[in-house]
DNA sequence: ATATATTTTCAATAAATTTTGAAAATATAA
DNA sequence: TTATATTTTCAAAATTTATTGAAAATATAT
């Protein structure tokens, strides 16, 4: 396979499976291109590889610096700002789980924690279920915010040299 | 708070929750319906509680049987047909992980191996850019498969003890 | 200062996804 | 068998989400 369509494949993919995902297959499409990309490339170098509208391009790029998986890059003597990609994919994946964690599981644990405290007799079948599945879905959420806590903080080598060991 | 409140709190939250990570609202309604529900419901039952159409129940009800979270439950003596979700959430978690791996994981990891064959000289800079960046993903995409596949085989409460172990 | 390049915004439009509801298919009862 | 209940399908409609592109804002150069 020929690196142009190789690299069109893996884009294309990376979007599609940003949409199974809950991402939006252009800034998916915007990440794959940078993490590829040897050097940092324009807003209109995106553009045109991706063939999308400079707004479209323009808001997903500033989507993906909140995220902080890409960074604007100034070259000096050019007046165009620049963008490339975090291409360590530990770092990469850490981030989006770091993000993903802050964003989604630490407000529905706060959720969980005001609902299991429903008012009703427990010996009531109704209150009863709903608090145990609460609770359940509670107990096994805060375990996951822990473990992906040590695993933020945790070296790619040691991470997977543990894990390695565990599940051998 | 009251039960009524709570429940549509949970089942609203868990709606918003699944549309982040690319399930559909009203799948995950029915879902968190379901799993609050001591008792298995009718398509009725589902239709009136969440106020959808009977199409719309009947296809993401076979949405959440395709994907192994609820089951039919014949009644006896019923003519019509009742449903029953999992309620052991970390069944349901390693039911979900199996899917996705399935769906999604191993698919990826197979076009990483394609694209990692890709023609050119890895002393040019573009093309050693793009096989660094899909071995860097295939790699943590193997270990991933991996772990999960381990998971999958395990039971909960080694699973935690393990993690708890490791993450004091 | 003025001109020019570049980035950002956002209302309008387009595209994708979800939902409806009525008709068709299927299953059960009489 | 015929009647009735129940489930399934799917084209059309509604809704949600993504994209465009031109105007406004900002930054840099002359």
């Amino acid at each position: 396979m020929k690196l142009t369509e190789a690299k069109q494949q893996f884009i294309s993919s990376w979007g599609a499976f940003g949409t199974h995902w809950g991402i939006n297959r252009t800034m998916a499409q915007i990440h794959a291109l940078l993490l590829i990309s040897p050097d940092p490339q324009t807003q209109d170098d995106i553009m045109e590889e991706l063939n999308i509208s400079r707004g479209n391009t323009n808001m997903n790029i500033r989507e993906l610096i909140n995220w902080g998986l890409v960074e604007r890059v100034l070259l000096s003597g050019e007046r165009k700002e620049y963008f490339s990609a975090e291409k360590d994919i530990w770092k990469v994946v850490k981030q989006i789980v770091k993000e993903r964690k802050k964003r989604e599981l630490e407000p529905m644990l706060q959720l969980l924690d005001r609902l299991e405290e429903v008012e009703g007799d427990k010996r009531d079948k109704s209150v009863k279920t709903f608090v145990d599945t609460i609770s359940g879905i509670k107990k096994l959420g805060r375990q996951a915010d822990k473990t992906l806590d040590m695993m933020i903080k945790a070296e790619e080598s040691w991470f997977i040299g543990t894990m390695m060991k565990f599940f051998k």
